[in-house]
DNA sequence: CGCAATCGGATCATATCGGTCCGATTGGAC
DNA sequence: GTCCAATCGGACCGATATGATCCGATTGCG
């Protein structure tokens, strides 16, 4: 019940991105690093995995980087969260997904757990990157 | 952002109990673990800390047994999560609670989470043993 | 008074997670 | 055109936390 701190620290990033530039600039990881005071070989992590769910764009070579590939008013919590740790479930039971469950069958509980899922996701989903960054002069995102 | 398996297996277990017995009569680890394929000494486990919490009442000796302390409406998830997982918080920066965070000052992330966790501990605190096991379509197992 | 059954705590193996290092790629400079 | 430097990307390793197992303490019954 209790996220990963590198999910922690991905929303810590992508929030000081997300005030930094506003999305637009490029920012690298070495200054992330020294900005939120995250490790930098976890900032390099963080980066991959957020580049590979599509919520940066980062760029090789000398003068690189990575910026963020959609308005902060549009990327949230859950984005992040499900980027870094997966999807968003309490349980493994997860409809869809087959399970080793021994309990299977006899399990009452495993319909209710979607509901609880659905919730706990809607919460998350309810904060944007702009509402974690209260960024003052540019509330419209290009 | 997923609860261990063992919370998964207290939720199974009480909704167990409640479904049998009410929170009445009087059940046995071995009973509860035959019947919900949770290994024995997981459910041993669980029993403990579900007691330590005060969920439950148990009782040594020949005979003896558990049983829930309360009545199943006023058992939520967000309870038995908590007597197993401790408090409910996606991240360690509850406020209150000093922290080793190094970004203690400058982050501004920090005043949303407990939105967000209250938000989340409300969507568990609103699912009680009651409504657990209260099956839709209740399909009288084998 | 002895025995059996049960909870309670302690111990150990396992798996996931977090941190670190090295290589691949790309842009700029000469 | 070639070399070099900076950066991302992936892979390896150690540490922490979790889950399962085992043994002892306690209690009721015969």
């Amino acid at each position: 019940m209790r996220l990963s701190s590198l999910a922690d620290y991905a929303v810590v990033m992508m929030s000081a991105a997300a005030r930094h530039c506003g999305g637009i600039a490029r920012l690298n990881a070495t200054l992330l690093s020294e900005e939120t005071g995250v490790p930098l070989p976890t900032v390099q992590k963080l980066v991959s995995r957020l580049s590979a769910a599509g919520l940066i764009e980062s760029t090789r070579g000398t003068g690189g980087g990575f910026r963020l590939s959609r308005p902060p008013a549009s990327i949230s919590l859950a984005d992040i969260i499900e980027a870094v740790e997966g999807p968003i479930a309490l349980t493994a039971c997860v409809d869809g997904a087959a399970q080793d469950c021994c309990i299977d069958q006899t399990c009452k509980v495993k319909p209710h757990w979607n509901a609880v899922n659905g919730a706990v996701r809607g919460a998350l989903a309810g904060v944007t990157l702009a509402s974690l960054s209260q960024v003052p002069n540019s509330p419209v995102p290009a």
